[in-house]
DNA sequence: CGGTATCCTGAAGGATACTG
DNA sequence: CAGTATCCTTCAGGATACCG
C-alpha cells in the first residue's frame, strides 16, 4: 500500500482530467470504455457481478469492479450486497444513472445508425490521401 | 518511420477497441478527451488551427492535429486549406459532425446540470466508506 | 462468489525541435 | 502558420495470485 493518490485511497481516478471543469469528470466516467457498456447492460435490468462480467464481454474483473465503484460513487449505480454464502451482490441503475444511461444510449444508437456514413467518409478520405 | 500500424501510417488509431463493434470506434472518437472539446468549440463557428489551439485550452499541437484528422476522416469535420502565405486552414463541422456535436453537447450539458448531485453522491459515498 | 493486491506492458499523450 | 517527427513519461488496464 503506497501513500494516497487522493480519493478513497488506491481506488479509481485522481487523474489529470480532474484539473479540467468538473463536469468533464462526470462525462469521462459515463463515456469511459467500460462505463458505456455497463450502463448499457444495466439499462435493461439489474445484474449480479458475474452476470455482468459475462454480459459485458471482454471486461476483466479488475476493470468491472473499478467501473462499478466509480459509477456507484458518482451515484449512477446502486449496489446491494446480500449477506449470504456464497456472496451475492446486485447492481442496478439509480434514477440519476438511468438518465445517464439513456443519454449515452442515444449517442451509442446514433453511432450505430451513422456507422455506414462514417465508414464511407473514411474510405473517401483514405482514397484522397493515397492519391495525394 | 516504422512499419504501418494500419490506417494511414503512423496516424491515429488502430487500437484494441477496433475489435469491438465498429460503432464503438465512432463513439470513442466523438467522446474522446479532445474530441468533445473540439466538437464543442466548432459547434459555435468555424475556427483556424491556432484559434482552436487557444480556444481548447490545454491541448497540445500534436493532439489537436491528431484529433482534427480523426474527426475529418470520420466525416465530422471539414478542413479547408487556403494556399496562401502564411498558411491558413479553416475547420468547421459537416452536417454529420453537427449531429454528433449536438448529441455530445447534450451529454456535456447534462453533466454540468448534474455535477452537484454527483458531488453530493460522492461525499455520501466517501463518508460511508470512511465510517465503514 | 465477489472481490482486492501487485506487477507489468502497451498505448496515450506531453515537450521539444524541425519544416514547407 | 500549420503542421510533422521524435523522444519520453504517465497511466489505463490485463494477468495473476490471493482473501472473506
Amino acid at each position: 500500500m503506497k501513500v494516497s493518490t487522493g480519493i478513497a485511497d488506491g481506488l479509481p481516478p485522481a487523474n489529470v482530467f480532474d484539473r479540467m471543469c468538473p463536469s468533464r469528470g462526470v462525462l469521462e466516467h459515463v463515456t469511459s470504455r467500460w462505463g458505456v457498456l455497463v450502463l448499457g447492460a444495466l439499462r435493461e435490468r439489474g445484474y449480479r457481478f458475474s452476470e455482468l462480467r459475462r454480459r459485458v464481454s471482454g471486461v476483466s474483473e479488475k476493470m468491472l469492479a473499478q467501473t462499478l465503484q466509480t459509477l456507484e460513487r458518482d451515484g449512477f449505480v446502486r449496489r446491494e450486497a446480500h449477506p449470504v454464502i456464497p456472496p451475492r451482490v446486485d447492481y442496478s441503475l439509480t434514477p440519476l444513472g438511468r438518465e445517464a444511461a439513456e443519454l449515452v444510449a442515444a449517442l451509442a444508437h446514433w453511432s450505430e445508425q451513422q456507422v455506414a456514413s462514417v465508414v464511407a467518409a473514411r474510405e473517401e478520405y483514405d482514397g484522397r490521401a493515397a492519391t495525394a
